[in-house]
DNA sequence: CTGAAAGCGCTTACAG
DNA sequence: CTGAAAGCGCTTACAG
């Protein structure tokens, strides 16, 4: 019953030469009253919106950008392999990108790459489908920042890459994790054990660097047998907590949430109790693990602010801006149960 | 060292008239060798797509789709609250929806909406850059659905809609949730309480009903103050919880996994065992659920394969042709301890 | 302050 | 089998 009945139903094809005609003025007016651009009179630039309001006409994006030899997409790049589809990070992240990009008038394109295969990036470059890209993660020997490099095709990172040319922004892993592992040390805590995933990606080795700084720092020497990169949660990884149990470790502190979720299903079917047995930290923290019994100590970061960051230098870039070539950004440290 | 040295580096911005003008031809007739369409002599093709190989040339969809009043783009819309943004069930989805799309030289455009706010929606709409749109999923009085019936937008619900013009696709939540609890009801088990999310989303009234129907078929009646809905994941939950232990249930079944995560977290908290003192069944299932202490009876979805039927329909649809006004997947129910 | 015209990079009747 | 020309829906120098 509201005002949806009248002559507005599917006024759908109404071109900028429809309103034109309607009002006796040019295009070249009429796209002047839209875009701001341009001189134009007060009353007629009132008379062509209070028009467009009402016959509620919405100019095609797709032809402002061909004329403007842009898209106004830009492109996401998230992991499609149907292990690391589901993590939490990238969604956040893209919360925050569309915030960031929405009232900007940026449509979001996402493309799913793996390791090896990263033909739907190329798909949306190659076609030219967007001004710039977004990259969700970064591997140690990474095909997409290789092929962005080399397309010319202005792209921030959310990772660290060894790359000057390239804008990155990422949360300060190293720093989080140095802190937390000496937080642990400071408690007198010595043998640290730590699983980690997949050393391919950057962001493992980030947090690797953290945990050895931590040692340094302290005077402590690392000892290489507690660490157990690449584990699976399958079969890896509960070989790691079976190591680390009969090597003594008071404390195992996982990589991600992910790995602490099954490290701590692992421990519970040993009859391992926590953290009276063994103590447990994360480097990345989840519902799951907060909320868990016990709690669990991990580390908190702002994963929405990631992606509205990135987005905003992306813009910026786009737009021909000076930009950062690296911005960090920060963490906080949770004490919880598992490691009382 | 490969062939990434010589004079293909950015050879972007080549158009058909470069590529006809190079070759002698007209742009008709580069067009009609890349698109197979109207007739052309087999050595002219050859030539044409010879040369746009060696300087990889590629035809910009943008101008191509609007030439042919088309974006070439399909809308993503799934929810973009922090609450339920993570939810895996849309990134599986995604997963599907890309592995369709992508080898049809359609892009994603991903929209996030809220319960009251689809403006992102919108924009997507209004500005012309969507050729159809999936919906994520639906709600009891889904603005988006309103929106898109209304501006004739082409689009598939995944979910379940009360209206035979809107075209869904769904997974069978209602048989597998009456099978899944007749199973119990079979084991002899009668007291089983239900704690459920939101009832705005159509799939919990789908899930519901089954739960109903599953204690009518076997002639016996619905305790409705066993039923707990809109539980939140802190407050409302726990008292569901409480509650239902305090009726003496001998199972809690749960329409979703995080919903169960948090549900066998306050049970451990208060010293429950599971399954001796209560058994636990979750309507959704999830790595942690399935891998989890003990492990939990639950239901199995194929969620990529929602996504790429929804495409699949959403493209004969774009296309014009005759499409299925509803469309229900299969399911399998994972028997595990919790419920031994 | 306003408009005619060319252009963005394609496609597609229409002719030949 | 091939091409000249108009068109998709905008923007933007250039003139006035």
């Amino acid at each position: 019953m509201d005002s949806d009945i009248g002559d507005n139903k599917s006024a759908d094809k109404m071109t900028i030469g429809d309103v034109a005609e309607a009002l006796g003025v040019s295009k070249t007016t009429v796209s002047r009253a839209i875009s701001g651009k341009g001189r134009i009179g007060n009353a007629t630039r009132d008379k062509v919106l209070d028009f467009i309001n009402q016959h509620n006409y919405t100019p095609s994006a797709i032809a402002k950008g061909l004329a403007q030899s842009k898209t106004y997409n830009i492109g996401w790049v998230i992991p499609g392999d149907y292990g690391s589809a589901d993590l939490p990070f990238f969604q956040k992240c893209l919360i925050g990108i569309a915030e960031m990009a929405s009232p900007l008038q940026y449509d979001i394109l996402v493309s799913m790459v793996s390791e090896n295969d990263i033909s739907q990036l190329e798909r949306a470059v190659t076609n030219h489908k967007v001004d710039g890209v977004i990259l969700g993660r970064t591997m140690e020997n990474d095909l997409a920042v290789e092929y962005l490099l080399n397309q010319g095709m202005p792209f921030v990172a959310i990772g660290t890459v060894e790359n000057e040319c390239v804008v990155q922004i990422d949360n300060d892993h190293c720093s989080a994790c140095r802190e937390l592992v000496s937080l642990l040390i400071m408690k007198g805590i010595r043998r640290i054990g730590l699983i980690g995933g997949s050393s391919a990606h950057t962001v493992t080795g980030q947090r690797l660097k953290g945990y050895r700084e931590a040692f340094i720092e302290a005077g402590l020497e690392v000892d290489e047998d507690n660490i157990f990169l690449d584990a699976e949660p399958g079969f890896r990884l509960d070989k790691a907590v079976d190591s680390l149990m009969m090597r003594k470790v008071q404390c195992i502190v996982c990589m991600d949430d992910s790995i602490c979720v099954n490290a701590i299903n692992k421990l519970k079917k040993d009859g391992a109790e926590i953290p009276s047995d063994v103590k447990i930290a994360s480097f990345f923290n989840s519902p799951q693990l907060e909320k868990g019994i016990p709690s669990i100590t991990a580390l908190n970061f702002d994963t929405a602010t990631v992606g509205r960051e990135a987005c905003r230098i992306l813009m910026n870039y786009i737009e021909g801006k000076e930009v950062n070539h690296r911005t960090l950004l920060g963490y906080d440290i949770a004490i919880k149960d598992s490691t009382k």
